[in-house]
DNA sequence: GTATCATATGCGCATACATGCAACCATTAA
DNA sequence: TTAATGGTTGCATGTATGCGCATATGATAC
């Protein structure tokens, strides 16, 4: 009705928009079910999704106030924000779907977390046809 | 990736999309902080959106599986279901955010809910210009 | 400096979605 | 049976959204 309270509404809704994509689902999940941050390679890697998607569904969601943001160097690494009821509730909601949807996304990320070195990736992208390069899956 | 995975995944997604809308979300509001159920005339009434688009909105909240109808002659009652981990945590979430921004709405249905006979909507649309006729604002 | 690597973003396109309007269905009242 | 009433649905339209591609940014390595 009103131009405030349409404003005070859409940034709600934003919330809930930012979970209702599944690429954002998916990742979503990762970073609330991981105890640390997750640099940006380690996302591509375990979803098996364009570097450039991440990315952006990443921007997305930190938008949405559900994604933190650390960089480092040439890292980037984030995290699920829950911080308050309304946050804490809608990933709860999250963590309350079935685990089966999201357990090979979950194994993907087990297998990249062996390739950190003291706690922390340094070694980037491993499934190279998911950079945002020209086709490389032939080579 | 698999195709039942997608499916699988869908589902979920659409519980969220179904609160990623400023109209929905305003109608589910009213469904999860009434006692009772709602007809789609009160709901009109309360939010003041045509009458064709409630129907539609409910319609769609309902395929989510977050809303329940019960059919009574000319009247089609709606109500929210929050049975299950996920679904209770998402309309907890819904109920966490900020009460003011919903302020007029509750004071509507609540002048709406004056109207009732023994506890049941009979009387139908009250503000004329929202049902599905042609333009009758200006009588 | 230049090259390289991790990440981000502008553009164009195809699809999805919310809306207004008109018509339609289903039930009750006359 | 006909009219009126509560509710639903098809169609056209404008806008939002996700994607692939190419390119850009920004930091480190050489």
């Amino acid at each position: 009705m009103q131009p405030l309270k349409g404003r005070l509404m859409d940034k709600h809704t934003t919330a809930f928009k930012a979970l209702s994509d599944k690429t954002r689902l998916r990742i979503a999940y990762l970073l609330s079910s991981s105890k640390t941050e997750l640099c940006v390679c380690e996302i591509v890697d375990s979803l098996e999704i364009p570097q450039y998607n991440v990315s952006r569904h990443l921007k997305i969601m930190k938008k949405a106030g559900l994604a933190s943001e650390v960089k480092a160097g040439k890292w980037v690494r984030y995290g699920i924000k829950s911080e308050g009821a309304f946050r804490g509730a809608l990933l709860a909601a999250l963590l309350a779907l079935p685990a089966a949807i999201f357990r090979e996304e979950l194994r993907e990320l087990k297998k990249r977390f062996s390739i950190r070195i003291k706690g922390k990736c340094l070694l980037g992208i491993q499934k190279k046809y998911l950079v945002g390069k020209k086709d490389e899956r032939r080579k």
